[in-house]
DNA sequence: GAAATTCGTGAATCGGACC
DNA sequence: AGGTCCGATTCACGAATTT
């Protein structure tokens, strides 16, 4: 990695610490910097994320939980004060037409929300990455937590931020990139292990997530803030995609991975590295997306293709064949004695007289999510 | 549309004024409700847009924004403290185990969500709702905003809130439901015009969005608030999902053509909404009971499915694994050397020649108690 | 060697009835 | 209010292992 710092103008402040990894607390670090140096931040902060007791799968395996030091905090207020500090610095740091982007879960992003409006960013979208292959809710006591937000919010309102519509546009089939973004988590070769197999960091973020993030609101050349290093995903993506880098990581042994990971990358050309595309596979349809969409009513009945089986629609989306309630494959299964059925193929509903199946009415669902 | 109000219990407070819409500033209505009266609040509260001038489509059209004066707040702070009244006022009026659904923009949500976690509410779930035919960004400077976000929120840490776990997975071929839902706008013959055919609601939210909400966080015969009724689609779907209402609007044409709307509204049959039983509110069986009932034997052996352990029944309905006597539970577990075990799902007694789980056995007995 | 199966794991605010 | 114990609960993907 070539290290290189730009001259400091007033020698107020030392030069900007161009490609390195700086290790300490980072407040102190970015109040080190001198302002309006900065195009872009990208800050990946602690969650708050409050756990409880231990968490167990079915299986009875425990759940690699985050308790890490870093992640603990004593009140929201404390929390807050926290972020606004962080915000503020990043704030004096970023240059007038700067921009920031922040990612967080709902434990700690409306926090982060709230306090960046408070300190004059000026939100431009919120930004859902919707995650492939979550963790299961293994409790069954709430949705499966899906996503996590990222904010992307300018400096100021009067900030002449950088966003590369047509290029977004382009690698999106010339559709507008939509702020929700369906990506995989960081697993596999990507995610860094140490030599006991053991991942270095319990939050690493993917490639894909920063690249989409540099490709649609950097420009070559810019100067990327993290103040969150942690094992360098934003230094890594932005040696790749020919973005400068200001790392700061409290932590001395996910500096150290971060600096070797990044030293390994071979900076593509730009034009090589396009976004990410998104995985395209046919979308899975919900029975009850039928139901909502309105073509199946609930009360509504369903029947086999000989009609010696029947059942009721719920409004939920599960089937009654009384008294048993359950989706549409558990029922079928159940009506004709089977282990297994796809309701898709099964049932039908009657239109105009005659029989249609349900898989047909997917389908349109289907054409109108491709459509979209 | 029947209205009926329930006898006030001290006295201080009227009766509660079910499937009404009251008309008049929110939170002063909200105060005359008694306390911890209402099961669920859906709101859908101004989003505080900040628009600047007028937005034009490419063709020149002007596009219709929301800028009527409900949505005028001077900064911040006046948003945030109206906020925080109604969401005080909501919390007051919530039964100990009732949940507070929001919807809201990143403009609004950041504000709403850090309020309310301040006030005590306990965030189970953020959910974003995907719009599958969003308004593009016209002028191409931002990411098409295609989503919404939904907070869902306990009263409080310790509620027992509801969630029909069972039925939302039944819905969804049989996979938990997500925090990411895909659903259309409100368009359509379900967009409420005027005579000269202008929408009657500038954010009418869809049907299908306040059914997945109700049907997923409440019980038929709850009772639903909505301190920003609107148009009424709370009151609209809450008569056809069996649940009731209580609506507020400032507004008293709003008002007037909600009345009109959930009055045309023909409530589904009780069988398309009732809450299916779950293995969590079936009636307990002790395996005692199974030895009673005679369908399975004391002397007898039990084992698993890999038969790699076997154990004893006894008269008292204990298992015996020499030297230890314990539950089915207790004895699963040791036999496995885990920390727990449910025994129903994990003993088999022979029946035939084939292994029986004694969790069928169990539906068995309930049946015969249901038939009873 | 190819295909099928098992195993491991990811930012998680993940009971409740009864005594 | 606190302790005890019943018994309900997981999806996608990649890697490793077996057939």
């Amino acid at each position: 990695m070539k290290a290189k710092s730009l001259p400091s103008k007033t020698g107020l402040f030392p030069a900007l610490p161009l490609d390195q990894v700086i290790v300490g607390d980072c407040i102190a670090a970015i109040e080190a910097l001198p302002p309006a140096s900065v195009d872009m931040v990208f800050a990946d902060p602690p969650y708050n994320l409050q756990l409880g007791g231990d968490l167990r799968r079915p299986d009875d395996s425990l759940v690699d939980a985050v308790d890490d030091d870093w992640d603990k905090f004593a009140s929201f207020a404390e929390y807050d004060a926290f972020t606004r500090a962080w915000l503020s610095a990043c704030r004096r740091v970023l240059k007038p037409d700067g921009a920031l982007w922040v990612i967080g879960s709902y434990h700690n992003i409306f926090r982060v929300g709230s306090i960046l409006q408070d300190l004059g960013f000026w939100m431009l979208n919120d930004i859902v990455w919707r995650k492939a292959n979550p963790m299961p809710n293994f409790r069954g006591r709430r949705f499966t937590n899906a996503h996590e937000t990222l904010i992307w919010a300018a400096r100021g309102e009067s900030s002449k931020y950088t966003f590369h519509y047509e290029a977004l546009k382009g690698g999106n089939d010339d559709l507008q990139m939509r702020s929700d973004w369906y990506l995989p988590l960081c697993t596999g070769d990507e995610r860094l292990k140490d030599e006991a197999g053991v991942k270095v960091h319990p939050t690493q973020k993917p490639e894909a997530l920063l690249a989409r993030v540099m490709l649609s609101a950097s420009n070559p050349g810019d100067v990327v803030l993290d103040p969150f290093f942690g094992t360098g995903t934003t230094g890594a993506v932005a040696k790749a995609l020919g973005r400068r880098f200001i790392g700061i990581e409290r932590e001395q042994s996910y500096a150290r991975a971060a600096r070797a990971r990044i030293d390994a990358v071979e900076p593509l050309p730009p034009a090589a590295f396009a976004t990410a595309p998104s995985k395209r596979t046919e979308p899975r349809v919900a029975f009850l997306s039928l139901v909502e969409a309105g073509l199946v009513k609930a009360g509504e009945r369903v029947f086999d293709v000989k009609r010696r089986h029947e059942a009721l629609i719920r409004a939920d989306g599960t089937l009654l064949l009384d008294p048993v309630v359950g989706s549409i494959h558990k029922v079928g299964a159940l009506a004709q004695g089977l282990p297994a059925c796809n309701g898709w193929t099964f049932w039908h509903v009657e239109r105009d007289g005659a029989p249609v199946l349900l898989d047909s009415l997917r389908g349109e669902i289907r054409a109108q999510m491709a459509a979209a």
